[in-house]
DNA sequence: AGTGGTTCAATGGTCCAACCAATTTCTGCA
DNA sequence: TGCAGAAATTGGTTGGACCATTGAACCACT
């Protein structure tokens, strides 16, 4: 009854291309950063032409795992594995303060999450690193008083990776840049980040005490001071006309 | 200090390509599953070579934007407005058991956001909405004995889209979608969700009593219930085979 | 009327060869 | 040795050609 008939696959060149270099990447163990082949020789060696293997890397590119230098060389922007899943997901008007305002709310989700996780699974070893970062995060606030965003966002980091679930950072990473393309300095709020400051230290003790519940609580208030100077900032400066 | 000084753009054809496209869509009012111009056609109009004006769609395609049906044509799959912002995510191994976990760990945090603003936000005709879609769900649950799963994912995309942020719904409807290649059948447990089964209601409860933590919590309540039937599941068979 | 086969134009997929533009590397002069 | 210019390398673009698939039109036969 389920007229199960789906449709064959008859060709599907750049996608054994692309099948292929996965191979290729893994056996020679290649990491980020490092130069794969010319398009030439892929092409050659896998007897398709240029043009065939100039799709597919198109294609990487467009995934973001691969970034093509004129005259230099194609390099790989981030691990690749035959065994991949690929989410492309394309946010359609996030360049608003309304968009900004739904991507905060995604990372609400996300980040308290991440700190429940990180106080159920944290290790030694992951919480110490958390607190390097907060230690240098709040060095850099008194010192530059206030300016601390990147370190801001290492300390963010480094709870998404003790989360033990790598997710939390690719998503919220690819947002993190999105966000900054299109707002360097957001809404050009100068103290922006003061009010979730104390914050900070509050995650990181319910973490180390492995308290999940008080982590998701505190992670949720720190998302809820970000938005109060987002609204804040929206109110201050008309920015209808930003884009 | 900022040196404010973007590389200035010597080439990019391939991106004015998508952005003339994008241009053409919105004023020719493209909808999902219209035909847009030849590629010969977009190349003499463009004045750019029809390989370039692939390698734009090949980008566009890779991003799920539109599809290439040989000796046809190429058809709109989403809208796409000129400001939109990509996310390209690719989920690493995302095949395997862990693999599922992680995903499961993405959605809880979604979920329970999306249940927790949507009982904030909820609007009557929303709220109406979700209590229609869990009527038809605990119907077919009750005929069907436990085979709910269609129903029981539009009673999830109805709360995300009352959550009022289209995001909710985009980044869990991919990765549902994701799932479902790989899982036709989770885990070939066939009872599965029978203990998720009442905590719709509870969910839909808090909504309607506008109780964002309530909904919060009852969500999360859920998952771990999903959880633990997928971790039976993974006990039961061995399935470190399946891929 | 409807079924199946054929033809044919349109369209995406692939290939080739050449050239352009940016980058890197080599070379030879000061 | 240092460095400017030439040469090689590499991705970006072009134009043209051919193949494979699709879909519509047409036709013969039942």
């Amino acid at each position: 009854m389920t007229d199960f008939l789906p449709p064959i696959q008859t060709t599907a060149r750049d996608d054994a291309v692309l099948k292929a270099l996965a191979g290729f990447v893994r056996q020679e163990a290649l990491g980020p950063g490092e130069k794969l082949p010319t398009e030439r020789i892929l092409a050659e060696r896998l007897k398709v032409s240029r043009n065939t293997v100039r799709e597919a890397l198109t294609r990487w590119e467009g995934l973001g795992l691969v970034e093509r230098r004129q005259g230099s060389g194609t390099y790989l922007k981030a691990a690749v594995s035959p065994d991949m899943l690929h989410m492309p997901l394309t946010l359609s008007g996030g360049n608003d303060f309304a968009g900004l305002m739904r991507t905060l709310e995604i990372r609400r989700a996300l980040e308290a999450e991440a700190a429940a996780l990180c106080a159920i699974r944290g290790g030694k070893a992951e919480i110490a690193e958390i607190e390097r970062k907060l230690d240098i995060m709040e060095e850099a606030f008194r010192t530059r008083a206030g300016m601390s965003s990147e370190e801001d966002w290492e300390f963010h980091q480094a709870v998404y990776r003790a989360s033990g679930n790598p997710l939390f950072e690719q998503i919220i990473s690819a947002m993190y840049e999105l966000f900054h393309r299109f707002w360097e300095h957001p809404l050009g709020v100068r103290d922006f980040g003061h009010a979730s400051f104390p914050y900070h230290r509050t995650i990181f003790d319910r973490i180390a005490a492995h308290d999940p519940e008080g982590a998701r609580a505190e992670a949720l208030k720190l998302i809820a001071t970000v938005e109060d100077d987002l609204k804040r900032g929206a109110a201050n400066l008309k920015l209808s006309d930003r884009r």
